[in-house]
DNA sequence: GTCTATATTCAGATAGAC
DNA sequence: GTCTATCTGAATATAGAC
């Protein structure tokens, strides 16, 4: 019906305005007030499509940390050459980090001073597998010799740090390197083959 | 004088209480009740020493990014072996941060959402020495053929995400890996040597 | 210098008209 | 469904006694 649109035009005008405000304020710094100008209506419409402040951040925290971490495991769990998944992975998740740039430190805050807002469920779905296939890939690779013999879990550790980390400490980096707006892009453009060459120059046999 | 020790005293029990809360809460989600209860002491007395709540964070800010940085610097201005440099600066980094996780998170945080609190001053003055110097180092290694010709930024952001990244991403990390505390620990006791030599290997030639 | 009590401000939430 | 007006609670900040 007519009314079906109207409502649904409302509600996702609240989410997007939520989402802006959330992800660059984080649960405590944002307003109520902030969201509903942001959306154009008034605090008391909020409240009537989504009954607490808490509820409407659940909403958007859920859906933010389900939009960054599914296409991190499809392409582990696809099954290309070792070292062009390095490169896809590398590649294709500094991507997304650069068209939402907010996002990694929103959600390593909030899980960090809010570990209650169910994400551990979330992940404890899906990681054992990614996890399992990851150290299956590597065991192959080392048995093949076509890497040496290195830690996966480090190796997770050291391939995330290195996309995501940069994005975090924008503003320090700019200012360590003296870059500006347009320079840190470049930077991060640069990145998508950089840290997978020095990946893959670090483990290679 | 008596009066002396004793003021110095009070201060300074605001100060540790004010740097604990601060830290583990941010600026926006600390109290100033919570500082006075930590503390021993009430509200009034905060308002009486510092001001306004703004005042005590900046004193409390400014001196955390103060005492990460300075040891970066010190041994990044050393003058050992190059391989040794990095292994000492990656082992000593990760000790400081393991003594004090949380205040990366905090100090990034704190960057990114308040740029106005006259960090980028303290940078500027010492910035340009050290990473002149780091490319210095790169360079004469570089034309001694001991390592490849790298990009000195992004080995200086890779080698700064792989020591600090981890503790700012600890829950995730603990639950993709399944670790608890004491395991959390010792991954990142192994990374001291860990992340040196993944480092190493990818540049040396 | 330190406290208790209070003023002020502000944000989340609700009531009720339309 | 959407608005205006208002309540309530909490947190910063101040006044004033000791």
């Amino acid at each position: 019906m007519v009314n079906k649109e109207k409502d649904k035009s409302t509600e996702e005008k609240i989410l997007d305005a939520a989402r802006k405000v959330f992800v660059q304020k984080g649960l405590d710094g944002a307003r109520m007030q902030d969201i509903a100008d942001e959306a154009g209506i008034n605090k008391a419409l909020l409240h009537y499509y989504f009954r607490t402040k808490d509820k409407l951040f659940e909403m958007i925290f859920l859906e933010t940390v389900g939009k960054i971490f599914p296409r991190f495991e499809m392409i582990l769990l696809s099954d290309m050459d070792f070292f062009d998944k390095i490169r896809q992975i590398v590649s294709s998740y500094i991507e997304v980090i650069i068209h939402n740039p907010y996002l990694p430190l929103f959600v390593l805050n909030e899980m960090n001073k809010n570990p209650e807002f169910g994400i551990v469920d979330f992940f404890k779905v899906q990681r054992p597998v990614v996890i399992h296939r990851f150290m299956e890939d590597i065991e192959k690779e080392v048995s093949k010799g076509t890497i040496k013999a290195v830690s996966p879990a480090h190796l997770l550790v050291n391939m995330m740090s290195m996309c995501i980390f940069p994005f975090v400490a924008k503003p320090v980096i700019n200012i360590m390197l003296d870059l500006d707006e347009l320079q840190f892009r470049n930077m991060m453009e640069q990145r998508k083959r950089v840290v997978a060459e020095f990946i893959i120059e670090s483990i290679k046999n």
